[in-house]
DNA sequence: CGCAAAGTCGTAAACGTTTGCGCTAACGTC
DNA sequence: GACGTTAGCGCAAACGTTTACGACTTTGCG
């Protein structure tokens, strides 16, 4: 079926030269003349030479490949790391092969080893269930590095020579709660789902933030899972404590949130105030819009791969980062006219 | 730094036999005695050797690794896609590589070669901007899959003989137009961007269904880009028409178009109804709820691999499919009771 | 005991590149 | 004219697999 693909050989019979000679021509050697390596180019074009990469990596004992697990490309935030992480790789002639973890332990395991076997030049994990030193142990000697809060270690801190990077969560909260302070909200309250390390870490900034402004902690409202089902207790809940505000460790968990708000009779923002956390593009849209921390994450995909090539090409160790992050403030969050207004309609 | 990485070269000598004999007992060859597969798999684990899938695909002439060429993963449909072609892939033992065209000619051009020069085992494309011509030479002899309604070819029919898979527009709106005409909407919009195959099959889609049912045809808005500022002119131009209802080609213009909508005070589903078409989560828990034309766009993803994967081991031609979708029916086009009643309150 | 037939395993070639080293020819220098 | 230098290119090894073919051992049977 097929006319077999076209080799150096074929392009280096064509031009009277040797395969050495092709190679390096079309690798811009300088110590082939202008004019050979011009002929050479102009026959492989012709040829439509395509190089073969298993053959080029086997000799190199790397590839210009790197390894990217997420668990799940459907959401937003990781869909959009994904691209940014894919663009840069691109810019660098390097390819991006991709693997959905779904948090499941062996399934992960699998895709790493996958990652292993192609001789990733290096890896980037988003949210695995498996432990650092297990995921660098099958990749190793490949650079890892691990993007998003997930993978924060139990001190809390970025440990610098671990390779995370992740958004400032802290400074977010604190922002957030500067926010909410001085717009007048006071009663606040903190929605998570019940898996992941992010949940913790931001609830951890929460209580932080508040703290340094001496303000109460806050209620902390745990869903079973961040769906509708799960949401619909917490809106019951809060229908009682009636918290001014309620803050959410994602965006995904106060959009679902709000969608059970409004099914409980509980009206955004005139009974109570949401903010969400990652900036994903329908906070833009909702209705009301969403007030969240925005995170760039297209940029840390950028960065990640930034991170990774210097890690490979001038061999320095990989680096942890915080992503430097900014509240968007939108309807859900509005001032103290609007809100005292409504409220005093309701009350 | 690195301590080489263990070969069969070096499972062999531990296990006194040939590099041969791993390689087969490895894969599980009957030539091969229980016992010495058994023998030489145990140092195998033992010596955590990893194959290297650039040599292998070097001597098989190809590689278990499929190409998938999307032109935005943060697109909800694009993205379920991926993740269902990645989960199918990889049930079959297949890795993907993700290239992100960008709707540039040159950038997925590039792309393509990449994986020509990956000699990937088959290629999926979303949303090209090449001619599917041009895409099938550059890939040649891969087989190619074209996924999703851009890839139509002029005649507006699927051709059978080309290899692709889309949803099923045309039922799609024939459902969209029952619906709407069984609940008393008569003047009927639709909303596309100005970009595409797809806002042209579902316009005729739309045109077509609509004189099914002898309904006159719909006014058609055509957003410069489907953005807030691309939206707000079309809004404000409903707003003078006044439709029963407006469909949108898709939901992320749905969506767009119902926050624009709100900006210039129409209410939805008071004032006129919307209707989009793909059924992203985020249909589910907008505000309203949108309803839409749901297409399983992870489905889609699966069985472009079970395409792929029959050409490649049945040998047989690329076929195309037309995927089966259902209506969503949620709170942007409720009955006539609900309208009319809602209706009286504004005129 | 001889011989064929299985059953096991080893030998070696091949896949398409890259690259260190060596070779040739041309040129300049004294 | 002899010799060193340099530019331009070729030779051949190596990368780690897979697999056709051959070789050896064991078994079964007459």
């Amino acid at each position: 079926m097929s006319p077999r693909r076209i080799t150096l050989v074929d392009v280096a019979e064509r031009a009277s030269v040797s395969v050495a000679t092709v190679s390096r021509a079309l690798s811009g050697d300088p110590q082939i003349s202008q004019a050979t390596q011009l002929r050479v180019r102009q026959i492989a074009d012709n040829l439509k030479y395509v190089p073969n990469v298993a053959a080029r990596n086997l000799v190199l004992q790397s590839s210009a490949t790197f390894g990217l697990m997420t668990p799940d490309v459907t959401d937003p935030v990781h869909g959009q790391v994904v691209t940014g992480f894919q663009l840069q790789a691109a810019e660098h002639d390097y390819s991006v092969i991709l693997s959905n973890g779904l948090g499941d332990a062996d399934t992960e395991r699998r895709a790493l080893r996958e990652f292993a076997a192609h001789r990733v030049a290096g890896v980037a994990v988003m949210g695995s269930v498996l432990a650092q030193v297990e995921v660098k142990r099958i990749l190793s000697p490949s650079p890892v590095l691990f993007i998003g809060s997930e993978h924060v270690p139990a001190s809390g801190d970025v440990d610098r020579a671990r390779g995370c990077l992740r958004p400032d969560d802290r400074d977010g909260m604190r922002q957030v709660v500067d926010h909410l302070i001085d717009r007048g909200y006071r009663k606040i309250a903190y929605v998570s789902g019940s898996t992941g390390a992010t949940k913790i870490i931001r609830r951890d900034a929460l209580v932080a933030a508040l703290a340094e402004r001496n303000q109460p902690e806050p209620v902390v409202h745990r869903a079973d899972d961040v769906d509708a089902e799960g949401l619909r207790v917490v809106a019951a809940s809060i229908r009682k404590t009636r918290p001014d505000a309620v803050v959410c460790y994602d965006d995904k968990t106060a959009l679902l949130l709000m969608d059970e708000l409004r099914a409980v009779g509980l009206k955004v923002p005139d009974d109570v105030g949401v903010v969400g956390f990652d900036d994903i593009p329908f906070a833009r849209i909702s209705n009301p819009r969403l007030t969240s921390v925005s995170q760039r994450a297209d940029e840390l995909g950028r960065i990640s791969v930034d991170h990774l090539l210097s890690t490979i090409e001038r061999g320095k160790l990989p680096v942890s980062q915080l992503m430097p992050v900014t509240l968007v403030i939108r309807e859900t969050t509005p001032g103290p006219a609007k809100r005292t207004h409504k409220k005093g309609k309701h009350s």
